[in-house]
DNA sequence: CGACCGATTGACT
DNA sequence: GTCAATCGGTCGG
């Protein structure tokens, strides 16, 4: 636990050089992704300092889902679903929230991973001010949910496309190996179809986790 | 065009 | 526990 904590900024430079997820680990099995993306470090360049979050909750959205934006096939709105794995997915919702997904598999099938929560790790003060963050309510509200995290991460719907083996957004290989025992598993939240695909993945006893 | 609603959140009873 | 906020996407007429 914790590889990046108390390392100076120039070790997290290099840590993230040799580790950048590439486009193959992207271009695997939407579920799998989905699984391995937990303990995985999501990393947001944001005015010449690093935004770092440990992923540590998932949702796959497969094609043939019912419960997935790109079920009905492309539109304006979920384009970005179907181009090729690597890309981020930003949809708007409830007239205020912005959700980032990671695109998988080949370009033209329209998968991707939702990313729900995760435990901040470097860039807290910064996450908090771009939430207006109430120092009063607990820490972990800080980015336990998937619009929190786009929040706290200055993710909208400009970063829509934004592809993540560039320099901006991307995802590092943390080396932490979240043994199959600790994923939890459960159905998707917020969704009324495809309940019946437990397609939700979380790192069991992280306090991280959104409710 | 108008109506409906959402892969959510925060405030409040 | 309940519920309003708030607006672009989507779909039916």
């Amino acid at each position: 636990m914790g590889l990046l904590k108390k390392k100076s900024k120039e070790s997290f430079v290099s840590l993230i050089e040799g580790n950048k997820l590439e486009r193959d680990f992207y271009l695997q099995d939407t579920i799998v992704v989905a699984k391995e993306l937990l303990g995985k470090y999501f990393i947001r360049k944001y005015k010449g300092k690093y935004l770092i979050g440990k992923i540590v909750e998932t949702e796959a959205y497969r094609d043939d889902d019912p419960a997935s934006h790109a079920y009905n096939g492309r539109t304006r709105r979920n384009e970005v679903m179907f181009w090729l794995g690597g890309h981020l997915y930003v949809y708007f919702t409830y007239g205020m929230h912005y959700c980032c997904n990671v695109v998988t598999e080949s370009e033209g099938k329209g998968c991707a991973v939702l990313i729900r929560a995760v435990e901040p790790i470097e860039g807290l003060s910064t996450m908090m001010k771009l939430r207006s963050f109430n120092s009063s309510s607990k820490i972990f509200n800080l980015t336990n949910g998937p619009a929190k995290l786009c929040q706290a991460f200055d993710i909208t719907k400009k970063n829509n496309g934004d592809d993540l083996c560039g320099e901006k957004i991307f995802i590092v290989d943390s080396k932490i190996v979240i043994k199959n025992s600790k994923i939890g598993k459960s159905q998707r939240i917020g969704i009324k179809d495809g309940l019946e695909k437990k397609w939700r993945f979380y790192i069991k006893n992280s306090p991280w986790v959104s409710k």
